[in-house]
DNA sequence: GGAAAACTTGACCAAGCGGTCAAAAGTGAG
DNA sequence: CTCACTTTTGACCGCTTGGTCAAGTTTTCC
C-alpha cells in the first residue's frame, strides 16, 4: 500500500461549498466502515451507500480508495494525540499523568471507531503511517519520555522506564474500544450501565498510579 | 462469517498420515498468512503457495477459507488461554500473578502471530469465536475472577476488580506482540537488542506487581 | 501385481470489487 | 437568461479470488 494522499484537488485550488460538505460526509462514513472491516475488509460501495451517494460520485472526490483511507487516518491521527501533547513538565507528575490517562479512556470510550482504525492499521503493519509513526510520533514521545524520566530522575515518580509506562498507558487504555467484543463476552450486560466507563477508569487509574507512586 | 468447522472428513473417519501432515502443513501457512493481513486480506492462493501446494489440494483438506481459519483460530486458542488454566488459588498471590504475567510475555514474544490473529478477530467483532468467547472464556475467567476476589477479600493483595486486572494483563502484555512496528518506529533498532524482551517484562511486571501489592 | 481409495492439479467459472467514462443534471457569476 | 463549470450517475471493464470439476497420479492393502 502506498502512501500517497492524492485528493481530487491536489492543487490549491480552495475547495467549494459542495466539496466542502461531501468530504466531511464521506470521511465520516469511511471511519465507520475501515473501523469496522479494516481497510481490504471495506468496499467502497459500503462507503458510498453510507454516505448516500453513488460510488462514481465519491470517487470524484476521493481518486482512490486508499485516497479515503490516508485521509480519515491522518485526519484523526492529530485528534488522537492530543492529549499527549498536553502532557506538561511543570505540572505535578502523578495528576498530569491522572490527567493523560483519564483524557485517553475518554476518547476510547467516545470513539472507539477511530481507536479501532488505528489499532487495526498497526496491527497489519502500519503500511499507510509507518512514515508518520517513526517520525511525527516518535518526536512526541521522546519529548515526552524526557519528562517523565526528568520527574523519575528528581525521585518524584518511582523508577520506571518512561517509554514502557507510555506504553503500558496506551494498551490498558485502548484496550475496552478495540476488545469491545471479548470485554462484552466475559462481562455480559453490565458493560451497558451506566457508570461502567468510569469503573473501568477508576482501575486502570488506580493500578497505574499506585505503581508509579513513590513509596 | 457462520462458525461451522466442516473439515473435510466430517465424520469420525481417522485421518491418514498424508492428511495428518498436511493438515499440520496448511495449518502452520495459515496462521502465518492471516495473522499478517486478516481474514479478508488474506487469500487462498497465499496459503497454498507457503504450504507448497495447489489450490484445489488446499481445498481438499478444507472445504473452505473459513474452515482454515476457525480451525487455526481453535487451536490457537486453547494453547493461548493455558497460563490462566494453571493460576491457582493455592498458591501466594502475587508470585502467581508474576508467574502468570511472565508466560504471557514469554508466549507474546515467542508467537506474536498468535497474538496478532486474535488481536485481528476480536477488533473485527469475533465472528468466528463469539460463542467461545461469551462460553468457556467467560467461564474461566469467571472462576479465576473469583480467585483473585477471594485473595482481595483476605487482604493478600490491594483492592481491584479482578476483571479489570485480567483485562490489564491481557492488554499489556500483547501490547509488544500487537503493535510491534508501533514499538519499532518509536524506539528504534534497540528492539532487537538481547535482552529486550526481558526489560519489556521487567517493566509491565514492575508496574502491575506494585499496582496490586498491599502497602 | 492390481484394484480401490486417497491424493493432486490444470483449467475453468461466477461473483465481487476497484476504477473508468461519457453523458446528463445542477449551480452560479455576469 | 446563459454559458462555463461543477457535480452526479448508469453502464461498463478487467482483474482478483473463492470455489468446482474431471481427469490424472500416487498410495494402500490384499
Amino acid at each position: 500500500m502506498d502512501v500517497t494522499v492524492n485528493t481530487k484537488k491536489d492543487a490549491g485550488d480552495k475547495p467549494t461549498r459542495i466539496q466542502e460538505i461531501n468530504r466531511r460526509i464521506i470521511l465520516e462514513a469511511a471511519l465507520d466502515v475501515f473501523s469496522t472491516y479494516g481497510f481490504r475488509g471495506s468496499t467502497i460501495d459500503q462507503i458510498a451507500e453510507k454516505s448516500g451517494m453513488s460510488k462514481p460520485n465519491l470517487l470524484y472526490y476521493f481518486k482512490r480508495k486508499q485516497d479515503i483511507y490516508v485521509s480519515v487516518l491522518e485526519e484523526t491521527l492529530e485528534e488522537w494525540l492530543q492529549p499527549l501533547h498536553e502532557l506538561k513538565p511543570e505540572g505535578d507528575p502523578v495528576e498530569e499523568l491522572r490527567r493523560y490517562i483519564s483524557r485517553k479512556i475518554e476518547m476510547s470510550s467516545k470513539r472507539p471507531e477511530a481507536s479501532r482504525l488505528f489499532a487495526n492499521e498497526i496491527l497489519h503493519g502500519a503500511p499507510a503511517i509507518k512514515g508518520f509513526l517513526s517520525t511525527s510520533l516518535k518526536k512526541l514521545v521522546d519529548e515526552k519520555a524526557s519528562v517523565i524520566r526528568q520527574w523519575v530522575s528528581e525521585g518524584r515518580l518511582a523508577p520506571i522506564d518512561p517509554y514502557h509506562l507510555i506504553f503500558m498507558i496506551w494498551a490498558t487504555t485502548q484496550h475496552y474500544a478495540d476488545f469491545d467484543v471479548q470485554v462484552r463476552a466475559v462481562l455480559g450486560p453490565q458493560v451497558d450501565k451506566a457508570g461502567f466507563a468510569e469503573q473501568s477508569a477508576q482501575a486502570v487509574l488506580s493500578l497505574i498510579l499506585n505503581g508509579i507512586k513513590v513509596r
